[in-house]
DNA sequence: CACCAACTGTAGCACTTGCTACACTCCCGC
DNA sequence: GCGGGAGTGTAGCAAGTGCTACAGTTGGTG
């Protein structure tokens, strides 16, 4: 067993970048080792086995999500903060994480592990930080914590169609679905118990 | 090449089964070939290719998907149908079919074949049927295809995350996004061209 | 009967997978 | 110098992958 972690949480690093360029579902051993210039052995004796690197990559791609996220400056309003949100989603940063994402959680849908488990963990901090950024723009908390649930989902369908359909149609999905959460906001003013 | 269709249909089926039950991502010839009580051989020559074979299953996914739907009675309104809608996509029949569709469209998220073509026809067959039940639960089409992208979405997301979490809160977060969409309706009303 | 095409079982190919046994080099404490 | 453990390269294993070559065995047609 290895002594000195810079080596792997450098290789974490380069792992974390070819698996959101090349994919988590087919991962192999030996490609992805190629491209850090080392072998799959060294790849096995650093990290103990191919699921524990897989664990390392993903919560790595967790993090630089929150961190993408947690450096946004706040939105405007309820409604701003989902085109915000959305746009932040599409960019070059976040979107191979939340790809990567979505690959894991299909991967964990029937309860493989370590896929499930590290699923759930990464998804409790990422909700935790958009609803950060929501109060941070003005939601009071128990608002923003229902429209998160309501906004990520709606990204990540969105996104698993994404390949699918014109950036018209979504550009009109996000403006819907920024009107239908701000709805929620009346709502609850007008029947607070529901 | 085979002549008659008839032992390649009957397989289609038990092969689409067996991916309901086992998932569809590690999906590989032998087990599936054996549960058919058959040779990979056999699935070969009678499909061609594994692509093919499954293409033919996601399809038959779909096709049960649409027919189950298509069945529904009709909701009350809007809001109504998003909680129907919801209720069908979690129970035995159509949980299996969003899951295999989940795996499918996480596989063609790069791009890859067979999974990426075979998604979008998918794809557009399930939500031209949703919105027809929306139409038939008294919402007019255009209000309908707008509420049926985010409803769709956000379903998909409510599954990937569902795993995770306990069912009393997407049941709070089903209502939300009832109350949501239902909403879309007024700002329609009020405002008719955005 | 012979013939031909559809079909199927056996065996195997070439390749990839995660992982490991073994030998070796290095460097640090004695 | 020397022992020993961390680290690394080479080679390989057992299992599994999609797919195929080959040798049949049917069943219907001439």
């Amino acid at each position: 067993m290895p002594e000195d972690p810079g080596r792997r949480e450098a290789w974490t690093r380069a792992a974390t970048d070819y698996v959101l360029r090349e994919g988590l579902i087919g991962l192999s051993l030996r490609p992805l080792a190629a491209s850090l210039g080392t072998s799959d052995r060294m790849l096995l004796y650093h990290f103990g086995t191919k699921d524990d690197l897989v664990a390392a990559i993903l919560r790595e791609a967790n993090d630089r999500s929150v961190a993408y996220v947690t450096d946004l400056p706040a939105s405007a309003d309820l409604r701003a903060a989902v085109h915000d949100l959305w746009s932040a989603w599409g960019s070059p940063p976040l979107e191979p994480c939340t790809r990567t994402y979505i690959e894991a959680a299909a991967l964990g849908l029937l309860g493989r592990e370590p896929y499930a488990t590290v699923v759930r963990e990464a998804n409790d901090r990422w909700t935790a930080c958009l609803v950060t950024h929501l109060t941070r723009s003005g939601v009071d908390r128990p608002l923003a914590q229902r429209a998160v649930t309501i906004v990520d989902a709606a990204f990540l369908g969105f996104q698993l169609d994404a390949p699918l359909d014109p950036p018209a149609l979504s550009r009109q999905a996000v403006a819907d679905l920024a009107d239908a959460v701000a709805a929620l906001d009346g709502a609850a003013r007008a029947r607070p118990r529901r």
